[in-house]
DNA sequence: CGAGGGGATATGACCGAGCACATCTTGCGG
DNA sequence: CCGCAAGATGTGCTCGGTCATATCCCCTCG
């Protein structure tokens, strides 16, 4: 071996090579003020030269800062979690931070719980848990001490800071788009029991028909994927009397349209369908989904403002930050003839 | 204040606690073998008592092993990555590495070169690049010294290991498919420019195209998008003797779809489509998609092996693995009458 | 011309673990 | 009953930065 294990420049072989001290090599790294021009030349010229790189975890030793935020979620493959995970990558690096990951593919507050442990043992100075289930949220009651935290969709405590996009909201203009169509009342295919978003759709798709004085229907219950959509297609197919769905998802939405198309009912003239997301798809299904639309990225963006800010003052301060959400007419709405 | 800023426990603390020494607690931590069973006890003990957790921050700075993963992805709200991504992280965790996303939301060497850096600054163990273009590609050659290195589909190259699934394979499959039902040719909506899987599926296609003996038309391109396969579709909608299509994704095959709905033009009667991936959706299109499945699962569960079997082995080990596509048949192809 | 002051730089302790090595026990064979 | 090896535990240094503080330098001003 002619390279002895060439190890890693290190700042003291940097403070060497530039003749000051490892201190100096520090204030230039950190933009201190007092360094005379010349000298932080000299000291940049060593670290190029030596191709050093300075390591963050010493630094995040000393400093009790690893500037790295740890996200837990359920399932990062779905459309909605992906995008706010996206979104909440952009603006935690924007602001300096990493993003450490942790996806459950199972979720209980034993396992959210595990995860925000191993996070917080890998020292992270923030997590947001994006794990929208009523289990979960209990997670959050326990919190490694003095973890600054936010939830998406999280829990109703107060303890928590929480962004969500208001639910019920989207629910009601989804249900009075139909009703002011002329439908008479309004199915809808549910999100999976014990879900937050599935629960605040469900409230708000009643409220609307309650508030209308309409009849409101046995909602059926489907698990998000297109699949439980097409179940539940099947079944209003076979029905009297429907006119008009909400689906609490575009994925569910896209299996009705698809079971009334093999059943032979034609949308949006026979059975109007609404959807809940606005996945980049939805605007290409048959017939292109009328729909709510969802800023992912809003969200995502909000948490890391929200958990930044609680990080910064050092102390808890708990917000609660609501993202509305809007609605896009397409073409599998109609006015019932 | 009554609580003089509680500082954590450290491990000297246990140690003090226990009456024991430091590095005993250290060894009950790290299952080290030579405890007495009644010390261990009385360790652990002590460290349910104090609420103790091993900062792994100080552990990585002495092991130099900070057991993190970094994760360069090119836009992680798309299904292919986001799938991929997921399997790295549970893989990852299984193995018990941590890992740390960076999500580029555009493309360039320069990019992708910052994101590595920023990652071997944090001091992760290794990165696995899901960045399949080519202009990233050129990215994975300068790594940071002796950092391993894992690439999906990223490159050629011999010195940088490789996950990949074969892309030719899977153009030929769908090319195959459609020539077998008597289609006297394929055309082709291809993905964008400078992607490693649009040109691998285009090469297949072409292959399999001129194994058969048959004209190849010119392909049409498009970047991902439904959209993009939606101005596609309108254009072959017009134009004479069109019976088969194959998209180079399944979005684009659902644009597609939807433009030659659009134009009155029945699938699969009139004209055959075969998409690429096979998304959870493509199984509710209208009708039913035809598509080559890719499985990302298995791709990110071969990047974690592979890069755990670099950082082992504690010097680079290239290799190359090739995942192969798989076939699903649905309705959207028929055979030509 | 010397005191005073602020900017530039150096020194040494420290963060919280692991590692190498030293030391003290214990058990077992002769 | 001793010697010795293996097992159990302790000691002190190290990793690579930052922080608090000390020191030095040079300039200004009375």
């Amino acid at each position: 071996m002619t390279t002895p294990k060439r190890r890693l420049p290190v700042m003291a072989d940097v403070a060497k090579e530039a003749g000051v001290s490892h201190q100096t090599v520090s204030r230039v790294l950190n933009d201190h003020p007092n360094v005379r021009a010349d000298t932080r030349a000299r000291v940049e010229a060593a670290i190029t030269r030596l191709g050093y790189r300075r390591n963050l975890v010493a630094r995040a030793l000393v400093t009790k800062r690893s500037r790295t935020l740890g996200v837990v979620s359920f399932d990062t493959t779905l459309y909605g979690p992906a995008s706010t995970i996206y979104g909440i990558e952009q603006a935690a690096r924007t602001a300096g931070y990493f993003v450490s990951i942790v996806s459950l593919k199972s979720i209980d507050a034993d396992n959210v719980r595990d995860a925000i442990d191993y996070l917080a043992e890998q020292g992270v100075d923030g997590v947001v848990v994006v794990a929208p289930q009523r289990s979960a949220a209990r997670a959050l009651e326990s919190l490694p001490a003095g973890l600054p935290a936010v939830a998406v969709e999280g829990t109703h405590r107060a303890d928590v800071s929480v962004v969500c996009i208001d639910q019920m909201e989207g629910a009601k203009l989804a249900t009075r788009h139909l009703l002011d169509q002329g439908h008479d009342t309004v199915w809808h295919v549910s999100g999976p029991h014990d879900w937050m978003e599935t629960e605040g759709r469900l409230e708000g798709w009643r409220a609307a028909l309650e508030e209308a004085g309409r009849p409101v229907p046995e909602p059926l219950a489907g698990d998000w994927s297109p699949r439980a959509g097409y179940e539940a297609g099947k079944s209003l197919a076979a029905m009297d009397g429907v006119t008009a769905v909400f689906a609490a998802n575009d994925q569910m939405a896209l299996g009705v349209l698809r079971a009334l198309s093999e059943k032979g009912v034609r949308v949006p003239q026979q059975i109007s369908v609404v959807g809940f997301d606005d996945i980049p798809e939805s605007e290409f299904f048959s017939p292109p989904l009328t729909t709510v639309r969802q800023d992912f990225d809003v969200v995502g963006r909000h948490c890391i403002e929200v958990l930044l800010r609680q990080i910064d003052l050092g102390h808890a301060a708990y917000e609660r930050l609501v993202v509305r959400p809007s609605f896009v007419v397409r073409s599998s709405t109609a006015p019932i003839r």
